[in-house]
DNA sequence: TGCATTTGTTTACAATTGTTAATGGATAAG
DNA sequence: CTTATCCATTAACAATTGTAAACAAATGCA
C-alpha cells in the first residue's frame, strides 16, 4: 500500500524506518469512483492526495465549459496547489477520471509532519520545485511551439492517454478545441503516408 | 542594501540578528550594465540573484529569435531556475533589460545556508511555491484567456513596463507577435472612444 | 441487452493570427 | 548634436483557428 509512495520519496530524502512509520500514518486510504469530485471551484482544498491507482484530473470551469488545467497519473502527488499552499479557495476543480486509490493527507497532519521530521521540509520543497520546473516546461510548449507542435510532443510524452482520456479533455490541456485537435490529428496521420 | 531582501524574506520567515548576518554574508554585490548576459543557454546557472534595482528578461533562444519567459522587477529573487535548482545546461537566456544592482548567491553558499539555517528550507520552499503559484497563474492565461483578454490582464498589472520594456519582448511573453499586439492595442483603444 | 448519452470527426464560414515588407518616429552611442 | 540603429505601427495576403451544426460511432448505465 505504502509502496508507490516510498519509492518516491526514496528520490529526495532517505528515512529511517521509524520515521517511514511517521509518514505513514498521516496518510489515510480513500477509493473514489469515476468522476468523484475532490475539491470543487470556490473550496479550500485541505487534502493532497498520492495516486495508487487511477487518474485525477485538475480543471478550471470557464463560463460553462471545463478546461483541463493538469492530469495527475500513478506514483504522483496531486491537488489544487494554489488552494492547498495558501489555503484560499480554490480556482480549479479536482475529480477523477477513473476509479482511483488514494492516500490522502490533510494540512494539519504536514504540519505535525513539519514538526516531527525537519526532512519533510526538504522533500516538499524538492517535490515543488519539481512541480514548478514542469509547469515551466508547458508553459515553454505555448511561447515555443505551434499547435500541432504541442500536440505531437504530448503524444511522445502521453500518448497512452489518447486512449484512457476523452480527447475533447486532453485538446483543453492543450490549450485548443477538439475540431481543432482532431484536424491536427488528421494532418499529422497525411504525412505518416 | 540588504533592507529590500530583508523585507521580502521577513514575509516568510523571522530570523534573528544573528542569523540576519548570517544570511547577508552568504551574498556579494554585482552592478551590470543593460544587455548584460547573467546566464547564457546551454551554461549551468550556478548564481540565483535578488534583484535591488533594475530589471533582467528570462528568454529562449528559438531559430534566430528571442522569446521572453519572464520578466523580473525589483524585490524579486532571478535565476534561471530550472537549471539553477537541477545543476543542468539551462534551456533560458537571462540578461538585463537596464542597468541593474545585484544580490548574488552561488549554489555553494546555498547549501552552506542550509546547513547554518534550518529555517532557511523553510524560506525557499515557499519562495518555490509562490513561483510555482505564479507559474500557473501564467499557464491559466493561456488556457482561459484570448490574446486580447492576456494584453487586457498583463496592463493591468504591470502597465508600467510598456514604458519601461520593448514591445516586441512583452509581445512574445504572451505568446504573440509585436504585429499582433499592436492590432489589439489598436482594437482596445477604438473601443474606448 | 437496449437505449440514452457521450464523444470524435467533418464541413462551412467568420474571425484572428502569422508573415513579410514598408514607413516614420524614437532611441542610443560616439 | 548627429547619425545609425532600433522599434512600433500599418497594410496585404495566406494559413490557421474558433464556432456551430450535423452525423456516426462508441460508451455507460438501467
Amino acid at each position: 500500500m505504502f509502496d508507490a509512495l516510498h519509492q518516491l520519496v526514496a528520490q529526495f530524502v532517505t528515512f529511517t524506518d521509524r520515521e517511514k512509520v511517521i509518514l505513514e500514518n498521516a496518510f489515510s486510504f480513500k477509493q473514489v469512483p469515476r468522476k468523484f469530485s475532490l475539491v470543487r471551484q470556490g473550496q479550500v482544498a485541505n487534502e493532497l492526495y498520492f495516486i495508487n491507482k487511477g487518474m485525477l484530473r485538475l480543471f478550471y470551469e470557464n463560463e460553462g465549459d471545463e478546461i483541463t488545467a493538469f492530469i495527475f497519473r500513478e506514483n504522483l502527488f496531486a491537488s489544487s496547489y494554489d488552494s492547498f499552499l495558501l489555503q484560499a479557495p480554490s480556482i480549479q476543480s479536482l475529480e477523477a477520471l477513473e476509479e482511483a486509490d488514494l492516500l490522502v493527507i490533510t494540512q494539519p497532519k504536514m504540519n505535525e509532519l513539519y514538526e516531527a521530521l525537519p526532512k519533510f521540509n526538504v522533500l516538499t520543497r524538492k517535490i515543488t520545485e519539481q512541480r514548478f520546473i514542469n509547469a515551466q516546461q508547458i508553459l515553454s510548449s505555448f511561447l515555443l511551439d505551434s499547435p500541432e507542435e504541442r500536440y505531437a510532443k504530448f503524444v511522445e510524452q502521453n500518448g497512452d492517454l489518447l486512449l484512457r482520456v476523452p480527447h475533447y479533455i486532453i485538446a483543453s490541456y492543450l490549450g485548443m478545441t477538439s475540431v481543432s485537435m482532431s484536424r491536427i490529428r488528421n494532418r499529422l496521420a497525411q504525412q505518416k503516408r
